[in-house]
DNA sequence: AAAAAATGTTGACGCTGTCTACATGAAAAA
DNA sequence: TTTTTCATGTAGACAGCGTCAACATTTTTT
């Protein structure tokens, strides 16, 4: 149980912090088996014994990610506000700030093509529940009436892509010309949050 | 003035060419500078003449990209649409028809961090103007008292998100569950930022 | 106690980015 | 025209990378 210089006893994991870690501090051009090997203590071919290969280990990262996000968007709903629209709109702040906040993971989330049904299903899981998490929030915060003719999944995904698209440019410093600080993005993705929640119920059209 | 066997002609701009072929072809992990010498019929370190290394060459590669992109959209302007909304609109389904059919490109032309000011003036510059593109189209399709109080410039970063939250979820496939084929794709595109467009007069606040 | 399986190590391979030293051709200076 | 200089090519080396095969050690199962 203890290490016995030998067998690790939990190498995976072990791995999979390292990364995390790594992946923030040297960006991910920086992220290599070997460094990976090197931070965990253990020879170069090792980590092959836990992931098929690089890109198995990045997918297995990213999962970590996405379920980290939709963690921080459950605590969102969990905090029970009394008001769900104020709820949603704390929640798509949440998502931007965790962007912004681990900058590399974020673009690793989303940077390798969304595995198909047998490729990577930990992953599809984790962003599956990411996803679902913030669509919980959008139903619940738009007036309860206002369904419209637009699934509730359409509707989910037109925040997501407000949110990813603001994140995404957040994190590039293409916003930085309008708005410097954090916390200036952050109300910016607040408000247009808001302005998709109340334009949404009427306006879009099919599916 | 012809290929004389040593020196090439115009090297630099044939790895370029090379570079956008092989880009799309093989995905930007595919793209090496030993590979683009081969398909120059160069030797391997022949790029060096011309980049300083392979983060200049993508960063000359991600301005062309841009390039593209400010005349696809400019094409759109000058096309002379009697409706300005609807040019508008049209531009942005450009823009994410576009990434949708260059997607490594798209994503290399995000992929780094902005450059500073004296980083990587081309690159910056090319942005700049494919941003200038999009916020003409906006300017113009907005209705025409509607300035409020927010600049013009934030009501563009905001159509910019959009379509940038589209375009990258798109590439990554993760608009599928709803929208499978590119049109409906660029169809719900156009439907946000249409609303985006009838919000952003008087909705916002700041800056 | 023996066999099997899991998990580690070592060493190799080809590929990569990049550097240095050298070769060649074109342009500028003499 | 000849010579020098400069831009641009080549060859070869280096370390680091992902990955594989062969082998070692520990744990688990029989």
């Amino acid at each position: 149980m203890a290490q016995d210089d030998y067998h690790h006893g939990n190498l995976r994991q072990a791995l999979l912090d390292a990364g995390e870690k790594l992946l923030e501090a040297e960006g991910v051009e920086g992220l290599s088996m070997r460094a990976l090997a090197r931070a965990t203590g253990v020879s170069h071919a090792a980590p092959y014994r836990h992931f098929a290969d690089k890109a198995e280990l990045l997918a297995a990262l990213a999962a970590r990610g996405f379920a980290r996000l939709a963690e921080a968007l459950g605590a969102v709903a969990a905090a029970q506000l009394d008001d769900p629209q104020r709820e949603y709109l704390v929640a798509c702040r949440r998502y931007i700030e965790l962007g912004m906040e681990a900058p590399a993971m974020y673009r690793l989330m989303f940077g390798q093509q969304q595995p198909g049904v047998g490729d990577q299903p930990e992953l599809a899981e984790a962003g599956h529940a990411a996803f679902d998490a913030l669509l919980g929030a959008m139903a619940r915060g738009r007036a309860a009436g206002t369904l419209g003719n637009v699934s509730t999944e359409a509707q989910a995904m037109a925040v997501w892509s407000m949110v990813h698209g603001i994140t995404e440019l957040a994190i590039s410093g293409r916003l930085a010309p309008c708005w410097q600080s954090p916390l200036e993005v952050l109300a910016f993705g607040e408000r247009m949050c808001a302005l998709l929640l109340s334009g949404l119920g009427g306006a879009k059209a099919g599916n």
